[in-house]
DNA sequence: ATGGTAGCGCTGCTA
């Protein structure tokens, strides 16, 4: 089984570079982050035309998360589960179970600076994820949560560190929320294959930083033993970052035997 | 040189 996870930065511009994508690797599942869509726009006839069901939570103009499965979905819950708390305003993660594996879409939020309201928002956010896999899910079972996490998990996976010194993305904060969620149960099935540096998923569109190499590595597959045991390859694919009209993000794709 | 681009939607916000 075959999952990936996308921040496609609009899915109404990046529609035909997914359909490409789709076609040349054949996910089973692919989470994506970012289409920016209310629910009525989101092209669930065209995917299907491709084979997959999908759902979306989304709400135009900002943010909205889908999953798409040629392995079924059953089990779908829009937004943050009500025993987490209250609900997101904001469209930033859906959860269904795919090919046996419960799945969650996220698009953890931005922070901004670590003065802003914004940040302590992302903090409390990442706080409610765990309650919210507690509410529909269990460590005990398979389970990922893939997605734009906003966060780099360690050094290795900043361009130049002295760059983001008192930064989100980097911050202590942060990353000790992402520490808890593996603590919880997770880990990172990517750096399962890989120990090395200077394998970013994200690049900034300004300042030519895709081809000088100044990314970070932001999008993440975290997953339970169940699935951990069972995670035989991953990679980021960088082409599509690359050509006209690219996302800022690349895909993150990890193969499970089944 | 503290810049730069992209998307949304129409002025400035978000990333």
């Amino acid at each position: 089984m075959r999952i990936a996870t996308w921040n496609v930065n609009s899915l109404k511009v990046r529609l035909p570079r997914v359909e490409e994508w789709l076609a040349e690797v054949q996910p089973d599942v692919l989470c994506m982050q970012e289409t920016k869509l209310a629910d009525d726009a989101f092209p669930a006839l065209t995917f299907q035309g491709l084979g997959y069901e999908s759902v979306h939570h989304g709400q135009g103009q900002w943010n909205g998360v889908a999953i798409l499965s040629k392995v079924g979905i059953d089990d779908v819950v829009a937004n943050f589960a009500p025993a987490s708390g209250e609900p997101d305003p904001d469209a930033r993660l859906i959860t269904a179970r795919c090919g046996g594996v419960r799945c969650t879409s996220v698009y953890v939020p931005n922070g901004r600076s670590l003065d802003n309201d914004h940040y302590q928002y992302k903090l409390r956010w990442l706080a409610q994820l765990k309650r919210h896999l507690d509410a529909v899910g269990s460590p005990d079972e398979p389970l990922v949560v893939t997605g734009d996490f906003n966060i780099a998990p360690d050094d290795r996976d900043v361009y130049d560190p002295s760059k983001f010194v008192d930064a989100t993305h980097t911050s202590q904060a942060e990353r000790d929320l992402l520490a808890e969620l593996e603590a919880w149960g997770l880990s990172d099935l990517f750096r399962q294959h890989y120990e090395q540096d200077r394998l970013y998923s994200w690049w900034d569109y300004r300042a030519g930083d895709f081809h000088q190499g100044r990314g970070l590595r932001i999008d993440l597959v975290l997953g339970t033993r169940a699935v951990a045991e069972r995670a035989a390859w991953s990679i980021v694919d960088r082409n599509a970052r690359k050509g006209t009209s690219p996302s800022d993000h690349a895909p993150v794709v990890v193969d499970l035997l089944d």
